[in-house]
DNA sequence: CGTGTTATTGACTTCATTCAAATTAGGTGG
DNA sequence: CCACCTAATTTGAATGAAGTCAATAACACG
């Protein structure tokens, strides 16, 4: 069941790994790393949408997902979290969305409750997790413009986009996540997601190479006028 | 073209309001009140998308909308705030969403930009606006359900029931904005937005009285069944 | 009472969805 | 290394929900 295979730089657990598997920390680029650091196979649940909020994550290797669902299973992906980002900050007592990663991917788990160090000192810690709720309410900001008033192709654009910024070696967009995962991001079904991509590639704006989990922006600024 | 009358309680000034009016800060029931009070008439405009940030606001009477609009005018309002909410932190040096009173409004106006009072001390000011924002964060996150995955009706329903929440007297919601509000922060069209409504008057589920800034909620239940 | 604005209603169109099928990629085991 | 198998993706055809355009109705205000 767990298909491992290159993508994560940093794997080090190996492929059949359980649950939970946790490793000893090993201090990062960041000073505060008070967190062990975790592996987590394809679709492996971080945390599940009511559960109880003790740590809050930071993405070293990999990539996730954060999502809530309606009650008929109706599923809307708020963000794709990539290397150095933090997610699952709350200040309730629960998650309010589940997590889980895309595919091979290390966490570091920090112990630490939001909320206690809120109010607690530690100001350098403190305005990190700040900054990342900071940058959390910005995205879902921009996203609810996208979600609400964008056509199909405008979104898939405007995605790419972003995507292609957060993780693109010039150009060639290595995708962590499936059609479906882009399509509950995007508010739409994985057809029209297919149907927009392909659309982008006949018009030479993007190539879609053989390896589906890759894109190449051709044309940038055709796709910047697109996204709105 | 400014038409005031009645809905504010607070409203002290002049129908004629100039922009800007300011007022002496009366001590309100939060003990940090460092900023004036100012009022605002209908549609008035707040603050720019793009402005310089160097305030934050909070609602003491009316109700305010923020919104962002894509290059060609559509629109998409984040949020309706109302009295006791606050809105306008930003991190970064610009506003990125402009905000107008929806009808007569007074504002209390903190000067302090956010991000200033992150880093120093003020802890109980400074996590009043941790809260503030995490509390739009979780807004922001369940709207992003709404606008990716609900139907129109579902919308609809979802909204009056989150703003009878927040504004109701029993059962009766006085609605501080227009259908065009309403459907802009839907991401739907004015004529979805009041065929929804409607509908649901047919079916008994709500009551709309002649003045059309008014709906009575009849059935909660069914609402709640009908939000997803 | 007229007038301008806001809301509702109707007819028609369209974009995205749904349902169904074909294709392709990638992993498995021989 | 190759044939097979399963899951992911793409494609096609038909439907449908929400949008657009246009007209009417109901207020709110002077």
């Amino acid at each position: 069941m767990l298909s491992a295979l290159a993508v994560s730089p940093a794997q080090i657990a190996p492929a059949i790994a359980l649950r939970g598997y946790v490793e000893p920390a090993r201090p990062a680029t960041d000073a505060q790393t008070l967190g062990a650091t975790r592996s987590f196979g394809k679709d492996e649940e971080i945390f599940g949408e009511g559960d109880r909020a003790t740590c809050f994550y930071k993405v070293l290797s990999g990539a996730v997902r954060t999502s809530k669902l309606l009650s008929d299973g109706r599923r809307q992906i708020d963000a794709f979290h990539l290397p150095g980002d933090i997610f699952g900050i709350e200040t309730g007592a629960s998650h309010r969305f589940s997590a889980e990663a895309l595919g091979d991917a290390s966490i570091i788990v920090y112990r630490r409750c939001s909320l206690d160090s809120l109010s607690a000192g530690d100001s350098a810690f403190h305005s990190q997790i700040v900054a990342a709720m900071m940058r959390s309410l910005e995205r879902a900001q921009n996203h609810m413009l996208l979600l609400g008033r964008k056509s199909a192709v405008e979104k898939v654009a405007s995605f790419l986009l972003d995507i292609a910024e957060r993780a693109t070696d010039h150009g060639h967009v290595e995708l962590p996540m499936s059609r479906v995962d882009i399509a509950d991001h995007l508010g739409l079904t994985v057809e029209t997601v297919s149907r927009s991509l392909t659309g982008l590639e006949r018009r030479n704006i993007i190539a879609l190479p053989a390896h589906r989990r890759s894109i190449v922006l051709r044309d940038r600024a055709a796709l910047r006028r697109l996204e709105a």
